[in-house]
DNA sequence: GGGCACATGTAAGCTGTTACATGATTAA
DNA sequence: TTAATCATGTAACAGCTTACATGTGCCC
């Protein structure tokens, strides 16, 4: 398949819960896994049709007219299993909030303190859609099953965006002990 | 420039802290940025050709006859200020743990438990890391203005791996609550 | 009837990795 | 002298995003 197995994992995932339209399986990868994984349309359609192609997932109503749905076959959800088993490829990290705080020293201690107070306010608008989440998947009476899984990475969204606050509250307080800013010297 | 300004940045930055070879520069980015950042040589030497070209670094020593040694000059120190303060580029995200977990009703409750296991061993290690890093930076005579800054990613690794640690150990306990397991029905 | 959300797909292009080609220096 | 490490660079390719092209159905 031209496209990495990253792809065909997260959709085939997404059409383990429900058929759907690639559209919709945008959507949810947005809404749904959108905190942690990310997939765009010139990567889904084209997924969709090497899956249908290879017998993995069913197309129902044609291209043409409009919409088609898109529900997992049985092969399909071998093949998502397969997959799933699969050791992780991790990405290769890239964090540009930690590569600014790494040289703050040309960046200079206020402007490091305002990438603090902007990545813990962001950790705190994080901490807040995860509860919300979690309140919302509680309630939920469809997909019981799964929620327990779901539950999951919603809780490691938790704890990552209150180690976030954590450390952004510390590091305000040792960035206060910079003092005088020492300008970088050549 | 071809090379996106991340790349850029990384490679100024490291040359801000001192003259290095495009080699070192390399392992600098690996060894110490390592945990949030990575470059290739396949970026790191062309990026170096054209910040030469800009006159952001020079180069001494030719390349033919072995190696060559950068060092930043002002328009570099500059130009590096300048792409500091540019706003954060977010990486989309891609967390292979996360989509596996997520559905892991397909991979079954043996599987997660593994991946949660070896996750928590490898935030273990990580923090093994991070804390052995602290102390070699606490020791260091050297980069004493740079070192509050490198502190701060240290503290961020810290902090990050700890949470992953309590979340991994709450995940194993919720897993076990999961009883019967439920096999996925079509 | 105009705009918006839904829907499908392609093509161009960017970013970045991997593999390759080449050679110097150093240590066993 | 042979292997490992240091060192520089290029070329091919993979993966992914963005923008574009196109069309439907619904609501105001």
């Amino acid at each position: 398949m031209r496209r990495g197995n990253q792809s065909e994992t997260a959709v085939l995932g997404a059409l383990s819960v429900r058929p759907m339209t690639g559209y919709s399986v945008r959507e949810a990868i947005r809404d749904v896994l959108g905190h942690f994984w990310s997939e765009s349309f010139g990567q889904i359609y084209p997924t969709l049709g090497e899956l249908e192609r290879r017998g993995h997932v069913e197309r129902r109503g044609s291209a043409r007219t409009g919409s088609s749905t898109f529900s997992i076959t049985a092969s399909g959800r071998a093949r998502l299993k397969e997959l799933l088993a699969r050791p992780i490829q991790p990405q290769p990290p890239r964090n540009g909030l930690m590569l600014r705080l790494f040289f703050g020293r040309q960046l200079g201690p206020e402007a490091c303190q305002s990438l603090l107070v902007e990545a813990k306010a962001d950790a705190e608008r994080r901490l807040a859609e995860y509860e919300a989440i979690r309140k919302e998947l509680l309630e939920e009476q469809d997909y019981a099953e799964d929620r327990p899984y779901w539950l999951l990475t919603v809780s490691a969204g938790e704890h990552s965006a209150r180690a976030s606050i954590a450390w952004a509250d510390e590091s305000l307080a040792a960035l206060d002990q910079i003092d005088p800013p020492q300008p970088p010297k050549q």
